[in-house]
Order: C-alpha cells, then structure tokens, then sequence
DNA sequence: AACTTTATCAACACCATGTCGAGAGATTCA
DNA sequence: TGAATCTCTCGACATGGTGTTGATAAAGTT
C-alpha cells in the first residue's frame, strides 16, 4: 500500500457516501456555502436548496455528499468541538500550574474563544440539539468533558486546602459549566437581559472563584 | 349593559378572530391537545393536524380558531408566564423579610416549582424561542422581570452592608438568573450531564449565596 | 322569512424533504 | 480498444407539511 493517502476511511459515517477525487470540492463548497448562510440567517431558514445553489449543484446530488441538511451542520459541529477540545487541554494545563486566579481567567477565556470565534456555529449547534438526537449526543459529550475536568480542579483545590469544602465538586462543577453555555449563548445572541461583549469574562471568572474559593456569610 | 361577560373584546390578539359561542370548547379542546401532546413528544413532531384531529376538527376549522400551531403554544406560554410571575412577587416578598438564607431558598424554589410543574410546556417554550420572534420576546419579558428584581435584592444588600462589594449588581443577576435557567432546563429535559432533581436546589442556591455574600479568597 | 354571523371542511396552491432511475464522464483492466 | 465499473449528476416523482379559498350549513338577529 503506497504512503498516500487515498481512500481514507470514511471520516465518521457523517460525511459522503465514500470518499475519493474530485468530489472533494464539492464536499468543501457545501461546508462552506452552510458556514457563510448561517453567518446571515438562522439553520432553520436555509433548505439544502439553498446549500446546493451555493454550491453549484442541484438539490439531488447535494444528496450524494450528505444525507441531510443536519449531517452537514454536524460535521461542521464536529470540527468546532475538536478545536475546543483543544482549548479545554491548554486551558487545564494553565491552570494547573499552581496561578489559580490568572489561571482560571485564561481558561475560561480560551473556551470563550473558542466559541466567539465561530458565533454562527455555535448558535447552530444550539438550534440543532433542540431537534436532532446526533447533535444532543455530540453536545453531552463536550459539556461532560468539561464537567469532568472542573470537577478534578475543584477537588484537587479542596484537597490541598485551597478551597473550603461545600456542596458535591460535580455538582458545582455542572451548574457553572452550565452557566457558561447559557451566558456565552445569550451574549453571542444578542438577547435582552444579556452581558455586554466585555463584561463576560470578569463576571464569569468573579462567580467561578467565589463558587469555589468563597464561602458565603450573610450578616 | 348587562352585568354577564357577553362579548369580552379579545384576549391578547392571539386565540381566535372574534370570540364568543360554543366554540369556546373547540378553543379550549385544541389547547388542552396541545399541552397532551406535548407531554409525549417534542413541538417540532406535533403538526397542525395532530392538534385539529385531537380536538376533532378538520384542519382547516383549526385556523378558524388559532393562526398557527406556535399560536397556540404561545397562548399555553403566556398562561405559564403569567402564573410564574405571580410566584416571582411572593418569592421577593419572602426575600424583603430578612431572613436572607432561607428567604432565597424559598424564592428559588418557588421558582424551580412554577416551571416544574409544567415541565412540558417549559421544554416547549425553550424550543419556540429558537425560532419564533414573539417566543422570545416573551421569554425575555420574562427574565429581565427576575434580573431586575434580584439585581434591586443585590444592591440592598450591598447597601447595608450585608453583601460585600464587586462586579456590578446587574451583571451578577443577569449570570444567576441565566444560570437557573439552563439548570432547570437540563434537570428537565434529563440531558447527560444535569443535576439530580433533589440536589438541584441545594447547589443553585449555595452558588446563589457564595455569589450574592462570598468573597473569593484563594489561597 | 330575510339577513347576518359563526363555524365547518373539501379542494387547492405551495414548499420542503428525500428517493429513483436514467444517464454522462472518467478510470481500470482485459 | 473497448467493455466493465465507478463516480457523479439531475429530472421526475412521492410524500408530508403549511396556509388559503370558497361553498355551505347551522344559529342567532331583526
């Protein structure tokens, strides 16, 4: 078998049928023509008409790429997740060289980010995950895995003193992962009662440390 | 006049064209359809004819009574809404007495109830606001009623000296507020990673007072 | 009894999704 | 070279949803 790469596996089960030549063009310009239309207009205002005029094909063959319109916002998702999941690495990996304020800052200014960077996307997946099972699955997955690593911190800060004992690491750990989502989401949105652009952060990183480092004593 | 409610101009300009007559019951039959239906499945799997045959009427007789099938959950909404904002008045009103700890339990229990108690209807109305521009609009009416009121609950505290200063009143209340919502909504829906049903307001209203009361003092 | 209002639905126009089957063009291999 | 095969394309169709129109029946009003 020669170095090439040349029937590469079928990427997911998401993408084309099977994957070889020129059709890769073709694949790209749908991608594409998805990206650039939900920059203008919501997932459920674009038909995969308008995803194969963009692309230059007709509606049947853009069946040949993808098996629906969801499958190609999925791969899309997918690509996003895999970059956040990269975030989430660097970000931890910040954090866990003992600067714990700055620390928690960078991290969750890298997930930020790596959101904001790609608003029409993540607004998408939003809309998707209301109605198709794939996109919820792929969601959970994200949110477990971030879940999963604040907890290890939290604990990790309870344990060496740091930070005074309270309610279930996990538990905590879910609803400010959770917070994040809906005020990121509300942010990106635009909705009424929402954070300005540059106020997210501070306020974010100000309830995270009183959430873990705080303990609340009213008069 | 007559002391009888004869023609009653017009609930909202959503329900029907006129209103009077027996097809109040048709009225009520769809409504009542559509909050049946929704305890089985998602809004975007109900169609016009499910809810016209659920009420035993043709399709077309359905838009004699509703302009469309978000029409209807929109009225079933406001309904919520309305109900939900008479438990916003009772929770602050608890709140006002000074006992603080217990006051915001208390407030965000009643919350979590007004909306548990129709989980279904909730669930929908998440779904609606992704597309439909009165959904949301409503929805917003709605949280920047808990933002402003838990924003004033702040200020006073920090006016008394029971809450310490830091990041501005209303952006903490907007996080918060915005916080509970994607919580319950999780909780709800039993989405992977969520908070068990009995621990959700025990975590909600420790991050709520660590928020409101806590400094952050990492070590 | 004429007239108006309320209520109903069959038939239609429209739009979006997804499938089928007939082919056109390139590539393989006999 | 030419037949077989594979990739890629699309017209035509089937299905299922939305919302409208116009004819009509039944009740209420004068």
């Amino acid at each position: 078998m020669p170095a090439t790469s040349k029937t590469k596996p079928a990427p997911a089960g998401r993408g084309r049928r099977v994957a070889r030549a020129s059709g890769d063009d073709r694949e790209r310009a749908i991608l594409e023509t998805a990206e650039r239309l939900l920059e203008e207009r919501p997932l459920s205002e674009i038909s995969v008409d308008d995803l194969a005029k963009g692309a230059g094909i007709s509606r049947p063959t853009f069946y040949f790429y993808f098996p629906s319109k969801d499958a190609v916002v999925l791969t899309i998702i997918d690509r996003l997740v895999a970059a956040a999941a990269g975030s989430r690495e660097e970000a931890l990996a910040t954090m866990a060289e003992g600067e714990l304020r700055a620390g928690l800052r960078q991290a969750l200014s890298d997930l930020y980010g790596a959101f904001s960077s790609r608003r029409a996307v993540t607004l998408a997946a939003a809309e998707l995950r209301m109605r198709n099972p794939e996109a919820r699955e792929l969601w959970s997955q994200v949110m477990e895995g971030w879940v999963t690593d604040v907890t290890a911190v939290i604990e990790a800060e309870r344990a060496r003193g740091a930070a005074p004992p309270g309610q279930p690491a996990r538990d905590i750990a879910i609803a400010l992962v959770q917070m994040n989502e809906r005020v990121q989401y509300a942010t990106f949105n635009d909705e009424s009662p929402s954070l300005d652009e540059d106020r997210v952060l501070d306020v974010l990183v100000d309830i995270w440390l009183r959430a873990i480092y705080g303990t609340a004593e009213p008069d």
